[in-house]
DNA sequence: ACGTTCTCGATAACGAATTCTCGATAAAAG
DNA sequence: CTTTTATCGAGAATTCGTTATCGAGAACGT
């Protein structure tokens, strides 16, 4: 029974990535060729119910007492994540913070291409990032619209966060990665994905200073949206 | 009614934060000294109701018709979530992501202080990097231990995860902060929080491909946790 | 001074997410 | 060939988080 697309708790949407990851690695030592939710629950620390549930959410069907060929789960998984259909994005802010993104290779293996970087500072325009030459800011919005990019990502400094969403959306982008310490407000329809070290930091101090003890179950799991 | 500080719901420990960093900048403006719950919904697009409630679960009490003091709220949320107790803090990993986290000057003002940077690179120790210098990776565990840091941030490469981690929870770390796109598994009442891009990435380029609807209420929240 | 309005605080209803329970099925064992 | 065992898949029950409702009290307008 296949749940509209729509329909997919947020719970599950966040743990099917720390399935993938960990069904990548054991497929890639070579030695396991199906495995079942049990499996999973157990090396994730998960209640397995809940890891056959969320798998069950994606459609894919087993088989009793042998559960999943290992690389169609993945590949499975994959496709329904959208990890293999690439995705054009666009960075603005070549900080620190912007190069470590631009040298992160393995996005393009998860989906997005970083196909330009913009910056408002004179001395990095023109620069080379990790193979990515860093172009003005005014010409972020046309960039977006001719490339049609649906994915903008802003590692600017949180005073110029909101304006350089407002150049994105501008020329059309679909959805915003945003790692600036900031709060952007975009119209409806727009997805926003924060990324914020404050707001994750606050959170870990909290559980440090009162020593939440966190179950294995918990442990696993959580993403910052926006 | 105070409620006991391990029963803070999750959701409620992600929300608060937010309203953190909007009260501290609303404050800073000068102009406003009281605030309601309606108005902090109102500005973040969440249900009144729901910030109440937030409110409510930090103990703080405030006055029908008028709402809260900001000073005394800010002062409030910052020691409910120990951000004005100093915790110190040591890096592993100095590539560009440990880089840029050394250079991140507001860490401690939200009341994490990184004392001390490692890596295994023989290029690299000995170098200063935002003002610590790198120390070779074999101290860590004698430095966590003689100088009783509490956390221990990972931005190495996946590959070195997991044991760096042993390094630090064998000098006596009591939390992870895990910047590296990997799995580390420790043993029970240490916290672990993943700060995981390529999870992150990935129910993001689900969102997009779906076009998910996003509400203001959702348009505002969720952080990786561990 | 008095009523109106706004907001806190508490309780109740609702909905979503997790956990529990069971039947069906395929492999393995006897 | 039959029994046992492990697993999927579905539905029920429970827990948890969010939303709605209501009463009480403080500022404001008249």
């Amino acid at each position: 029974m296949r749940l509209a697309h729509h329909d997919i708790p947020e719970a599950t949407l966040r743990r099917l990535p720390i399935y993938y990851r960990w069904l990548q690695e054991t497929a890639a030592t070579g030695t396991v060729h199906a495995v079942s939710c049990a499996d999973l629950a157990r090396a994730l620390g998960l209640d397995p119910t809940l890891v056959r549930k969320d798998i069950e959410t994606t459609g894919i069907v087993g088989k009793p007492r042998v559960g999943y060929p290992l690389g169609d789960l993945v590949a499975w998984i994959e496709n329904f994540l959208g990890l293999n259909r690439p995705k054009a994005a666009v960075l603005a802010g070549t900080g620190s913070l912007g190069s470590a993104l631009l040298g992160y290779g393995k996005f393009r293996s998860h989906g997005m291409q970083i196909v330009a970087a913009f910056d408002i500072d004179s001395e990095k325009i023109g620069q080379t990032i990790h193979g990515t030459e860093v172009q003005p800011l005014f010409c972020l919005s046309d960039f977006v619209r001719h490339r049609r990019a649906l994915l903008g990502l802003i590692a600017t400094p949180a005073g110029a966060a909101q304006s350089v969403a407002d150049l994105m959306v501008n020329g059309g982008i679909r959805a915003i990665w945003n790692f600036a310490p900031a709060h952007i407000r975009v119209p409806q329809g727009i997805i926003v994905q924060n990324e914020d070290l404050y707001y994750s930091l606050a959170s870990l101090s909290f559980k440090l200073e009162h020593r939440m003890s966190v179950t294995p179950a918990e442990s696993e799991l959580y993403v910052q949206n926006n």
